[in-house]
DNA sequence: GTGAAAGCGCTAACAT
DNA sequence: ATGTTAGCGCTTTCAC
């Protein structure tokens, strides 16, 4: 270990492989690549040249040359992808870890890419970029377009709906789905509990429920939540709703975290589930899958979600014409006994 | 969308913007980078010049020169942590998780790199690498140390134990943490369940409990299964060992999924736990904390490990010397009822 | 306060 | 089959 001495220990770069080798450096590049013939035995000496001195090719230099860089980017915009409480993300190391095999099962590298609006944050090398649940008028997404970084999306920005190089999922199908249910199951009135951050997910959600109130003439009655709030911020919201008149019969809540925290509420209340109250989420996790009894939840599907995005990505740095129409991804519902009445 | 012909539309660079605002492209850099004085006149020009192209500095061309990216890369070893059964990976999301934010609180980006075996994978741009849970010589580990690049491990390769850049965990101490307190509890047939990947965590946990065996004068009994055999590989082993003659009156699983298959099985074959075979696990998930009755499990706190990673690999690359003593954390272990018989 | 020019390490077109 | 050379787009001396 003295080997480390302070001195700066020059990385190995073609040229000393060609000054060993006894070679150019262009040889040396072709031998590597293989992209031109090359005599047996000065292939062997660079060969030897580059095993002796340890050389890997600077992939910065040559994704300058190159234009390419092998390497994707990823931005989860809903603020508590990040900052969250733990254990509030599973939906979001879910699709992290998703799109990081996926990339890595297409041989390219996936990098969450710093905050792009900071100015100090520096810029990372990408070919592209997945942004995943944009909100309304997304600025992350609108600064790509800008500087013209081949972006796809996970899920639409709603305020940009022509945008056609995205992976969508139907949201307010899977929200239909569920409300029906509940409707068979007796429910008239059922609360939506939506998170803030104002993406396709809780837009489509509160549009779906609309119209379906309105469609059984039924009274809407929605509240919404900072996502971040977490499990304790609906355990709260929940002692106001469901200690009060006018009890709801069923709660659709969008983040499993909500269900859990409702779920935790109800049942210090003496409510049972399903009985008293019905209670399903419209994202899939242990919160709902652990709990007792498991609450019905919508699974988003991350994983295809993800190999769709990461292909539709490569198809765009390909130079291909967008879609006709946009991959969709139906949510599967998974029914649990919190929905079951009979 | 008729924007789009098939012209090679050029991004914007430096040269550009020196045209368009009249100056040289070094006025430009500097501009840009305020590291040396510009006239109120032409910095205005610039920004203008800038703006109205939209202008972004190709972070390729200013790695290669400056020689940082602002990159690091992480590189997951287990190998089920890539191809593992979906759920079975809860404890790689989240350290991926947990890397990626503490990477972006510190400015940087966060990179999971292609295969580095793989000769057919590109190389990827970065200052410097993470390897989480290196094997026993790990060979990744050498090819990175071999090409120079600055590695900080999380855990150590128990066969290079004289790195000194790793952050480590106390596994063995949390193992026999654990069996003292079975043994407490009354237990003096308990079985080991390990993974079969030969890493830290494995290693340790079976070291610690052959010491533990030795100093009770207990026949030592330890099986394993590779971790991606998953929750239904830990049900098929654990029939075998639960319904035999000689059955363990307490499981300690490495893997929380084993836990969860060992805990279904003894439920199938109507043994009660704690009662009957008390439980617990190396590593917490939500198959722990969610099990009926609750499993007792160590939770390897996966957040300060990230955090203490890029930390000391933000060291690394500012020249520091090692730490005389690696950073050391201590696992947590989360008792509950799985493990509590009175 | 500003510009010219070298050069980071590589690839590929163009020689021979 | 191999060598020479022009650049990829930027930062940073060095000169004025």
């Amino acid at each position: 270990m003295t080997k480390q001495h302070d001195g700066a220990q020059r990385r190995v770069t073609i040229r000393d492989v060609a000054q060993r080798a006894g070679v150019s450096i262009s040889t040396v590049s072709h031998a590597m690549s293989g992209r031109r013939s090359i005599s047996a035995s000065t292939r062997t000496r660079i060969q030897e040249a580059a095993e002796a001195l340890g050389y890997n090719a600077n992939p910065l230099a040559r994704s300058l040359r190159t234009g390419r860089s092998g390497v994707i980017g990823l931005i989860l915009r809903p603020r508590d992808a990040v900052h969250g409480s733990l254990g509030g993300t599973e939906t979001f190391t879910r699709l992290a870890g998703a799109m990081a095999t996926a990339a890595l099962e297409k041989r390219l590298g996936l990098i969450h890419v710093p905050d792009i609006l900071d100015p100090a944050a520096p810029r990372v090398p990408m070919d592209g970029c997945i942004v995943a649940h944009p909100y309304g008028d997304d600025e992350v997404l609108a600064e790509l377009l800008r500087s013209e970084v081949p972006v796809v999306t996970v899920d639409e920005d709603p305020d940009r709906p022509e945008f056609p190089w995205g992976v969508l999922s139907d949201h307010g199908h899977a929200a239909t789905t569920v409300l029906d249910r509940l409707y068979d199951q007796g429910a008239r009135r059922v609360l939506l509990l939506t998170g803030t951050e104002d993406n396709a997910w809780n837009r489509r959600a509160g549009e779906a429920y609309r119209a379906w109130a309105a469609r059984h003439g039924l009274p809407p009655r929605h509240e919404s939540l900072y996502e971040g709030e977490g499990v304790q911020g609906a355990e709260r919201l929940a002692v106001r709703v469901l200690d009060g008149p006018q009890r709801p019969d069923a709660v659709v809540a969008a983040a499993s975290r909500f269900a859990s925290g409702v779920a935790r509420t109800a049942h210090a209340l003496g409510l049972r589930i399903p009985e008293d109250v019905m209670l399903a989420s419209l994202t899939d996790s242990e919160y709902t899958r652990g709990h007792l009894p498991p609450i019905t939840a919508v699974d988003l599907v991350l994983e295809d979600l993800a190999v769709a995005a990461v292909d539709l990505l490569m198809r765009r740095l390909n130079g291909e014409a967008p879609p006709q129409q946009p991959p969709r991804f139906q949510p599967v519902v998974q029914w649990r006994a919190s929905t079951a009445r009979r």
